[in-house]
DNA sequence: TCTAAAAATATCGCTTGCGATATAAATTTT
DNA sequence: AAAATTTATATCGCAAGCGATATTTTTAGA
């Protein structure tokens, strides 16, 4: 007598939730021995695309908020990856900036984006369907974030 | 000079994080008045599926650690919504129930899935497009948890 | 200019999520 | 049956995530 909406496989969000933890997992083995986790290794990717940036804009690439990027980036910054410095122009902003250390696991992890993208390679998401995966995924997610 | 793979924009790992994340923000202020979390609200998606299962059954159910799970269940007994009971016929299992409040819960929590399923649509993804999306995701929750 | 409001970080408390490991009960092997 | 193995839960430690709140600096308004 339970509602079909009810149904655990008629929803997305479940879906979501897994493959997202899922694909977590996949990134754990490449990542941990750097010292990195997942969301640390996509603060390197914003800071790889633009180094020296504020907090904010960290968080806002990410779509974190402050409150969990701040301590990220604190225990970034002890394991010696990045370094944060109060802004002169704006006493309110950190700017974060690579480390020499920061700069180098670029290509030591050169093989990290192919190895991922294999792992979800599977019957109906191919190099051909993957763009129409993103589409709907960043919709979306410009729907959720307004 | 970075290597177009690396740019965040390019991957689905990324997209399918942010969006899981997002999604869960649309579930707190519907259970929070409930003092259910999403991953409390899973559980007792699988319950009212059937009633009475071991930790291992909702654990894979979800395909979650029972490392994650049973603490969850810990925090949901004290809340009183369901109760954990050794297995007579094996003492290893612990059988987990749904108490009355438990059971209430699921007319209470009625509107959370058209609720949930309206914030979600937008352009890509609409009535139509939704079980397209849903068997990638399954498809790639099966590769990954291979 | 003095004050109020806004913006940028940070701290606190709690719940996941999971790797590693421990414990106890059941099953299999010898 | 005793020992080894497997199975089912549970504990521990740590890193997210995030709501709520605090602190500091800048900006806007009176």
């Amino acid at each position: 007598m339970i509602q079909e909406e009810f149904k655990l496989d008629n929803q997305l969000c479940f879906r979501l939730y897994t493959a997202s933890r899922l694909l977590t997992r996949v990134y754990h083995p490449l990542l941990s021995g750097h010292g990195l986790t997942y969301p640390q290794y996509l603060v390197l990717l914003v800071l790889w695309e633009k180094d020296a940036q504020p907090v904010n804009d960290i968080a806002k690439r990410l779509l974190l908020e402050t409150n969990t990027v701040t301590p990220l980036l604190q225990r970034m910054e002890k394991e010696g990856v990045l370094v944060r410095r109060r802004s002169e122009k704006d006493g309110r902003q950190m700017i974060v900036s690579l480390t020499r250390k920061g700069k180098e696991l670029q290509k030591k992890l050169s093989a990290v984006p192919s190895t991922v993208g294999n792992a979800v390679i599977c019957d109906s998401v191919t190099p051909e369907t993957a763009p129409e995966l993103a589409r709907m995924l960043d919709d979306m997610i410009t729907k959720l974030n307004a």
